[in-house]
DNA sequence: ATTTTCGCTTGCATTTTGCAAGTAACATTG
DNA sequence: CAATGTTACTTGCAAAATGCAAGCGAAAAT
């Protein structure tokens, strides 16, 4: 299968451009924060999340990182009702972004959550390192039911 | 004085989200990436600007990273209707998240600019060395006309 | 003196977001 | 097995953000 898909009328090529266009917005990013550090993998997560996000939002912002290849769904098989989302390859490669950007508001900005980012200080690789593994374990265990 | 300012309001305490809150848009990264890497730093260039800012738009989000201590304004002596913008330190500090985007996005997405990916790809912090550097020195410049 | 450039503002249509109230499919409970 | 609860959504509508075109005042160029 092609690695990468030929992009849909970009305003321009530039590399920056696409980020922003598939993740510039207020809660795509908090979405896949939840998936990725808190390992949320349900709608009823994400939508109970504190920032608390529309219902409507989130079933589109769901739609659209399933249509760039950021995320997929499967049902669980044990619950019919669940969906289970997971980060693709794609997707958990956002990880060093998420991760400069969780330092820039933390040196620049009055934020919380001082045990995540002294974390990410002391070691960027490990932190990142472990991010990918967590990743690698729940989709051997989703494989694996 | 101080260097964080106490947050008005935000949706949660989480640094990523302060990030999201500040820089989740559509054009925001657009125009620090413009000052950034080509060294603009008038309206009518942010305005010429390949992916098309509208006015009121571009207006209102040289406005809003004013307000965030991203850029700061001055005029120019040597003709009173040019306004310069420049990065402050905290802007300056977005270089990293800018670079990480550019990665994710020239290694998942069909994006132009090789060479500037490249550049980075081969040498990161040479890039982001190089970045701060020219900010440096265009600072300089500007005290001294 | 007139025209052009620059950095905006204003008005208005379109799009996106947010809120509240559903709903269909499945699972649990009595 | 019928009633109730859960889950993952959709729908309708108001409010806010965005985009487009036109205009405008101050300064500079001609």
């Amino acid at each position: 299968m092609p690695r990468k898909k030929a992009s849909p009328k970009r305003r321009s090529r530039c590399p920056l451009n696409a980020s922003v266009e598939i993740l510039g917005d207020r809660w795509s990013l908090l979405i896949i924060r939840d998936m990725m550090l808190r390992g949320f993998r349900t709608y009823k997560e994400f939508l109970d999340s504190y920032e608390g996000i529309a219902t409507n939002i989130l079933a589109d912002r769901l739609r659209k990182l399933i249509a760039h290849g950021i995320i997929t769904t499967q049902r669980n098989p044990s619950d019919g009702r669940k969906v289970i989302y997971s980060l693709t390859p794609k997707g958990i490669d956002l990880a060093p972004v998420l991760t400069e950007m969780v330092l820039w508001a933390a040196a620049h900005e009055d934020t919380g959550n001082q045990a995540l980012v002294r974390q990410i200080q002391q070691d960027k690789e490990k932190f990142l390192n472990a991010a990918w593994q967590r990743w690698a374990e729940a989709n051997r265990a989703l494989r694996q039911p």
